[in-house]
DNA sequence: AATGAATGAGAATTCATTCAT
DNA sequence: AATGAATGAATTCTCATTCAT
């Protein structure tokens, strides 16, 4: 990818997380990626082209931070816990910064059938990780999106009070809480 | 509350959740509300004043929602199930619009204390759902903003994708959600 | 009609007339008229539709100067005669800012079916001319159209070039012209 | 003249016919000759100085058009109706894009005294024909460039109708139209 | 209290032109 | 000579806000 359009798409990010979603005009993100403003729209269509993009760009990072240090043949606990953690750090790490201020979700995404496939591919671990969990009897036997609600969502749910300063989370919290997703999701 | 206030903030609520934050301009908001432009002014001072005080407003609903027929002394299994159940039944009924699009935490908020407590009292009843079940070792010992992120967060989580079409939520599975929500809390 | 809608039509007029159809911007147009540059929109729908809008009014005054002391119970030279010197006058007398530069033409159209029978009705009177002078034996048996591209639109192209300063009608040339407009439909 | 040079005047007459005279751009321009857009600038000073040559370019194909097949010794009726038809023809043969819209006469003009001697020139044809037929006491005696304006332009003038589709003119209303254009400048 | 016409700054986008390659 | 990425001023149009009525 072009330097350029690499530059354009960071700006956009910081630009995003800091004033919301309204608030973000093609000037400001010119400005900030040291291009002049008609240079933007030789790499994006649109403002909207470049929140579409912007939201695939991220989408990417975030399902290789997931997946970091993970490895199918790690025993099942020990994977969950990983992935938890990855979902923590990323958000707490402002490195993501979008996600971490809830931005992320309302950036407009495209619909399409291949986007769809595309995000299964890049969250394939997730899959794995409860289709084997299920099919050992570990799990509970519900569908991915309810388990994926039930145990990591609250991690992103709980880092976005963290960044916020709604509620912080010390170390032992930390551990509680995750034991208490994988809690949610195991047959007792 | 005047009646032109009402509809004010009632128009502004069904146009965001039309229209996404923006695309919601003052004079839109006068048409669908059938005044004036001017008159918005009378009743608030600006668009950000506009948009805080829609925030109460529906906040105030959304308490008002969740504790609709729980009273504490009923059983605690009984009363979460309850409160899960409202927040979902709101999120998928369509009364709360810009809940189950996920655009209510994107609405400017005033971070006062005063908003705070007023926020803790009108979430009473959550509070002491969590207090008691912690009080008599059925709950873990963790603080209630995490026993929340775990619990009914993922209601909220949950609702949002069934509305969004993204999943769709049968009835046996909403019941082994609740089921599993309720898990990640109690002891083991 | 609105006062403002007036000078922001008539600023337009001047303002082509100038500068030519590229060049004029709505901040111009605003300018010149003594408005802000929103207010245009309240009155028109963008800036196509305030081109089409001065069309219309153009043509009108057009048909209007056209059959200025033209009464259908004069004789038909001398209404002939009249009409011809009426076009002369109207564009060689700066009142018609447009059409002496021949910028009119190049206003966008409506091509509605409606905007056609309008305009007919608007320059009634030189059909009604032309069709006594076909019925009377006394012009050529030729189509309106046709009879109107010999016979008056010379008067047209010559004012043009008068105001251009490409050439300089003198008072005896004028006279011989018409005498050969009317020539040109006219019996042998 | 340059292959380029040719394919950028000709793709700019072959857009202005087609998009008007604005929405017309350089970029435009260059991707349809085929060039790299700075390519232009080597050729034309800038999008004025384009829009001057092809001004001249343009006038010098209809000059060389309107001449084709006549030569001084025929006699005066058939010159003058052969000029006629190649004004005719031209107009109606879509190969001369901006004539038969109109929008050639908008295209900027160099005013120069040069110009007016080339122009004169290039139209020697048409002097010679309204100088011998005002010799021979055929023609009225008045100046060529009303003689101009009361028998050729009409031709444009119909043909602009023809191709607009306004009014569809038919062989026999053609031929009417040539001798009435004739009758305008001959003594009776 | 209420209106809605008017404002003008600011938004997204385009485009003539330049210049390093 | 030719390219085409980059520029940034200018364009059309919107919109929060004001104020005379």
């Amino acid at each position: 990818m072009s330097d350029k359009k690499k530059r354009i798409l960071q700006a956009t990010e910081t630009l995003l997380a800091e004033h919301g979603f309204h608030g973000v005009s093609m000037q400001m993100v010119a400005k900030e990626a040291g291009v002049a403003a008609g240079t933007i729209y030789r790499y994006f269509e649109d403002k909207d082209d470049l929140l579409h993009q912007l939201h695939d760009h991220i989408l990417a990072h975030v399902a290789n931070k997931i997946s970091q240090n993970v490895s199918d043949d790690m025993p099942l606990q020990h994977r969950f816990r990983t992935m938890w953690l990855n979902i923590w750090n990323m958000a707490t790490q402002e490195d993501a910064p979008l996600i971490n201020r809830g931005q992320f979700e309302n950036l407009p995404r495209r619909e399409s059938h291949e986007q769809k496939l595309l995000e299964k591919k890049m969250f394939a671990k997730v899959s794995t990780l409860f289709e084997e969990g299920k099919a050992s009897g570990l799990f509970k036997n519900l569908d991915n999106e309810i388990l994926s609600a039930l145990s990591l969502e609250p991690s992103i749910c709980l880092a976005r009070k963290h960044i916020n300063g709604v509620y912080k989370v010390n170390d032992d919290a930390l551990e509680a809480a995750i034991q208490a997703s994988w809690d949610a999701i195991i047959q007792h």
